[in-house]
DNA sequence: CAAAGAAGTGAATCACAATTCACTTTATAA
DNA sequence: TTATAAAGTGAATTGTGATTCACTTCTTTG
């Protein structure tokens, strides 16, 4: 017997692998999925692409942790937001709010998250994301309802709205790119989103006035 | 001089084309333009994949006229429901419902249209495609918020957020597929979303209230 | 130092679908 | 009938990028 993995190499092999994944992820930051090939993440990373292939299986493999971690991260900040202070409509305006800045600042990731056409493999991640989500919003939704200061809403159905109206407006092909934004114009397009999340689960008193 | 095209010969073309035509848009019925392949295409004409090239330049013009006179068809039954009579509010909520009903229906023309991940070359049609939508209702909201029947919203993004949250709650990933609702599932799943649509523009008198 | 197991390398290979093109068939008109 | 032009064919080519693997380099231990 000549040779037993150790403390040394271990932490070797872990910060190569950290060194890929990074590289791959700036390659997302920076232009999205498409631009992830093994050929550009093992420049970036400064080893072979065979080495790639000592620490991900495939390339699949590969995205599908860098996906599966970068939305985690996302979702937890969405969530901590929804239960933050406030009643229940304040909650809605401020993660509105914050999922509206989060996607006007690092774009690029929110495209690649939210709407970036994704090989079918990666569809799974990016449904259990919207899922998570979704899932946040609900019972917030439920909450409001419960408490009425919500309509009477079917909250599932609600939750993907809102996160359709989020993504939609925000990162699809209609949104403005964040360049083309002055802080004013992001201001605007933050608080006109919020309100219109507010409205879209208000419960609306017009009856009383006709 | 011993050959010049006639009418017979140009009808043959002429059917040719449309036969390879309506070989893709079965396709993209049974599965989205993932399936479409040159291969799958000649094989469901009946052709070989040469004959393909007599008639389209590239898989991409194939595709790009297909999606073209989809789109343009779900758009314009689209616009015809926004011009219609009624009320501003009253006409949101029927085109909410009928772009609803024809999502639920044509599960995977719609998922194709709006939300199937294509190759970028598609991509510029399909913003078209939802810049068409989200004209339509903007048009309705300038005409809804002049009347003060609706809240002093921006329209463009708040139409963008309508486009969205219709596109994702019918057929983004989390929507129900079509098969697992039944018919009154259906009827809440679309009344939900034309109230929601409703509530979203409202305005909201509750601080008549406080 | 020598043996042995990992990790790293990158050119070669493979997979897959779009596209081409030399050839065959079909239609037309002199 | 025959020359001509267009339409049709499908095997071969091409392009792209993931994956492999024979080989080299590095680490560890006896």
């Amino acid at each position: 017997m000549a040779y037993r993995a150790t403390a040394r190499t271990e932490a070797h092999r872990v910060s190569t692998r950290q060194n890929i994944l990074s590289a791959a992820r700036g390659l997302v930051l920076a232009g999205g999925f498409t631009e992830v090939s093994m050929a550009a993440v093992a420049v970036r990373a400064g080893v072979a692409t065979g080495t790639i292939y000592r620490h991900f299986s495939s390339k699949e493999a590969l995205c599908a942790e860098l996906f599966c971690a970068a939305s985690k991260a996302e979702v937890d900040r969405v969530r901590r937001s929804v239960e933050g202070p406030g009643n229940a409509s304040q909650r809605l305006a401020d993660t509105a709010r914050l999922f509206a800045r989060r996607a006007i600042r690092g774009r690029h990731l929110a495209y690649a998250l939210i709407a970036e056409p994704l090989d079918p493999a990666l569809e799974q991640q990016r449904l259990d994301f919207r899922r998570a989500y979704a899932t946040v919003f609900r019972s917030l939704l439920e909450e409001g309802v419960a408490n009425k200061e919500f309509a009477p809403l079917d909250p599932h159905i609600a939750a993907t709205a809102l996160v359709g109206l989020l993504a939609e407006s925000l990162v699809g092909p209609l949104a403005p790119s964040s360049h083309a934004l002055s802080g004013s114009g992001q201001q605007h397009l933050i608080e006109e989103i919020s309100n219109f999340c507010l409205r879209a689960v208000a419960c609306n008193r017009m009856e009383k006035n006709e």
